[in-house]
DNA sequence: ATTGCAAATGATAATCTTTCTCATTAATAA
DNA sequence: TTATTAATGAGAAAGATTATCATTTGCAAT
């Protein structure tokens, strides 16, 4: 029974700051998720976390993400492929947009101050306090001007 | 064996003229749709159409967006429900968007030619032309400043 | 108006993602 | 170290959507 050994994550650190229990499983989906720069489903998340420790069950990856989302820690969002995806809650950049490629599904994130803003006072203007904003857009890459 | 009569809907117009067989379900659902102008769901959209005639299938409506959503006619929208919800594209009103409220769940549509503007520009600027923009926000009404 | 045929439909099975159940295991605090 | 309480694993169940296939129907050509 070799225990797998890697140091606590940032975000292990943060499950344990929110007073929840840090098990075993806990300790690698956070490993695994802090390691990672894209967005992944749970497939993915479940794969890589095998990878690190054999030990663990695609329904403790589900549990696991929900909890993360519902304790601050992860964002999940949407892209339309039919399943969730997952990042890490204010990573090093704040909030940030999506724009996915039509034809690779790349997603590319992009920041901008003045969309916040805009959506903000739109919001407003119609007596409303902006509480999530839920914004992708698909773009085609276009063909280099000759 | 009453046949519904009622008469031939914009949407039905639109599908004869698409080339796509006009058979009465299509008709029915067709009429539903034209008459409705809110989001419903597929379930939902089921239920107007039996009231109009008894002899469709729940199948056949889940075949149908789907179809008119392939030929422009219809636009899927994704409000975070787990069902996919359609509305007519290009009704009375083009483009817009969705503020959903958090509290009561309503739909309320906007349109915002700068927010069109902003995003076409956000977007060539990273190389891409735009293709589709998903986008809804979520907000909840401000108490009114005595 | 009839006929013929490809396409659409109804009923239901299958699929896909996510959540739930419950017996077993493990994390924390005393 | 032990006791307690929550978390886990494996698989069943749920909910939405798509696929299957025998039967029906729209519609174009007679
Ligand atoms: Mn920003
Ligand atoms: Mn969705
Ligand atoms: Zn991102
Ligand atoms: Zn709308």
């Amino acid at each position: 029974m070799k225990e797998p050994t890697f140091p606590d994550s940032p975000l292990a650190d943060l499950c344990r700051e929110r007073g929840l229990k840090l098990t075993g499983q806990r300790r690698t989906i956070a490993f695994v998720l802090s390691d990672s720069d894209d967005h992944p489903d749970v497939e993915e998340l479940y794969r890589r976390a095998v990878e690190v420790d054999p030990r663990i069950s695609i329904a403790t990856v589900y549990r696991t993400v929900r909890l993360f989302e519902e304790n601050g820690i992860l964002q999940r969002r949407d892209f339309g492929g039919g399943r969730a995806r997952y990042e890490v809650a204010d990573g090093d950049h704040g909030d940030h947009y999506h724009l996915i490629d039509a034809d690779s599904g790349k997603v590319i994130e992009f920041e901008n101050p003045e969309l916040d803003a805009l959506l903000d006072n739109i919001v407003r203007g119609m007596g409303y306090d902006l509480v999530t904003t839920r914004l992708s857009v698909v773009g085609r890459k276009k063909a280099k001007p000759r």
